[in-house]
DNA sequence: TATGAATGAGCCTTCATTCAT
DNA sequence: AATGAATGAAGGCTCATTCAT
């Protein structure tokens, strides 16, 4: 379970350039729920402590350094289903996950809009962080036998986009996204008998 | 001498003004289509073949240009609701006005987006736009009796924007949109039996 | 003869316009005798006393604002052939011609290497600008009746590009560039009898 | 431990340190020819399989690098002239040198600009290099007995620069290169004639 | 009134050089 | 002695907005 983030690193970064790494982590985390994910760069780097160079030596492109912040939380994320979906009857620990997932989503502003983004900015930011997350929920969906109301239905993927979404309008509306989440499942439980 | 033939109209438009005025609308239209509500400024004047400031003298604010260019969408829209209403089934009306809204949300790229934007530049511009909407939709939900469920459920105000933000990935994922918007009504009829 | 230059802008320059052209062509002018070709695109606008921005809406390109510059000190170099001809022998008036092309090239440090320089930057440069001096040079050159010479060896072209290459050294050296060219002029006359 | 052969070395330079120098010269060498001699630094020590600290801690300044990868080659254009004056006529051996020099020049890009830039990088460059070569050239020039040709002419050092700046267009256009030494030489051996 | 030229702040990115490990 | 991570200054270009014509 601790053998996920342990990919042996090519190199095996210095203590200081590890110490920069976490700073940048951090800082970029922090300013990305300021800020949004279109923060300045210079901002980012100021906030970790460190140079923009040191900034760009790490993450050449934005996109690296989006991922290497929400790892942590997607990991989160997905370790949270495992503990929901033993702690709680299957229909219950679906609701309380997409609860989590929505609150996850909601710290990186305006990360709904560029999760679909074309821009070459964004570029595989959407794919690599949807993928992850998708067999999570997929299994919570399976559990919860809502998945029968799939057939020609909403896939797990769907879902993760269009929690995405409804958060557009940023934590001070989490109670709009909430209901949308709960009328979305609604209508995932009862498709098929209609 | 301004003062002669104000009666009515608050701004005694000279003729070619108004002209000007059309262009720039119709001209932000394309342009919004094509590049999203966040096109520059000098494309529009280009499209519209003004020069930029006298777009500024029309529509100091971006908010006005993108209000303007949606009014006659959005009168559309409200339209299209009552023919909708008089030739289908309630419900029909109800799923057919729905993907009518989205057609429209769709040709402003970045629409949902900026809807809810915190950023001055947008601002008040979703609830100047929803307001128009709301009875509309609102009168199709009570027709299509569906209101019921929205007992703590969802408001017309709440599905229009929900829609809003499920077109956030364009016109190329519009499957994805309809399957999403099936849900949600789906899930509003059934609300009400769980 | 005053012709040349007269083509018909497409769009007639507004006065402060043309005012902004000229003084940044000058400021160009001033700047690139002192820093070279390669002059920081601020310092050019400062010079000029305009802003940045400016200079790009007139200059897109690097290219074009050396292109205009070179203009007006080309067309004098040619005109200036005219006159060397009429005025002395064909052999005189080559080498007075050849030391003010000289005298041209180095107020420019730097365009040498430019003009054959394959950076985008520089696109076209060389060719713009020799074409240009090129009949002219091959007319003093037929004049000085050492184009018999030529029979395999150096062309108009080739001489405008040695020159320019032998004003590397820049104006400090323009003993060792004369030096030189001499030496090439000397070299076209008695090829044949060799 | 070191101090057993260190008789000539000013340096007792390790083992390993040796294998360093070695390293970056052959280095230097192969991305000078590939990217010329503004080369970046990060990119020669890549090369050489060193870090950049290794670099400027045996080549300070950029000149010394330079000069360093040059030195060999300057040796071999030596020892080369002694080669040619041995089995060929004089004015042949002098052809075929300057060939050769050529060939040298055009290994290193922006050698030419460089050897009388101003820059402080390149500091010096020119002179030792070009001190070291003049009397090689010097003494073929003497066999050649163009020399006499040389009263107020041009000397050794000068036909070195000029053929350095003859190269300025590159190894592309090495024909036009040869077209204008050819030219110079010919100038060289008419000129006391005239 | 309409025009479009001018402005200049602001952003991203690169790279020579230094310094901690 | 070697490493390569960190630095931060610098430079090119864009674009929303204002202002002279």
């Amino acid at each position: 379970m601790a053998s996920r983030n342990d990919a042996v690193p090519q190199t095996p970064l210095r203590a200081d350039a590890r110490r920069n790494v976490e700073a940048l982590i951090e800082g970029a985390r922090t300013v990305f729920a300021r800020d949004g994910v279109d923060a300045h760069v210079k901002d980012i780097a100021l906030e970790a402590g460190v140079g923009v160079a040191t900034l760009y030596r790490h993450f050449p492109k934005r996109t690296d350094l989006v991922l290497a912040v929400l790892q942590h939380d997607v990991d989160e994320c997905v370790e949270t289903a495992q503990e929901l979906a033993a702690a709680h009857t299957p229909m219950d620990a679906l609701t309380l996950w997409l609860d989590r997932y929505c609150a996850f989503v909601l710290t990186k502003h305006g990360l709904a809009a560029a999760l679909q983004s074309d821009e070459a900015t964004f570029a595989g930011l959407g794919a690599q962080l949807l993928e992850r997350l998708e067999p999570t929920l997929d299994e919570l969906l399976q559990g919860a036998r809502v998945t029968g109301a799939m057939e020609g239905g909403a896939s797990a993927m769907d879902l993760l986009r269009a929690v995405a979404h409804l958060c557009t309008p940023g934590p001070a509306h989490i109670d709009y996204t909430r209901r949308m989440i709960t009328l979305l499942l609604t209508g995932l439980r009862q498709d098929p008998a209609t």
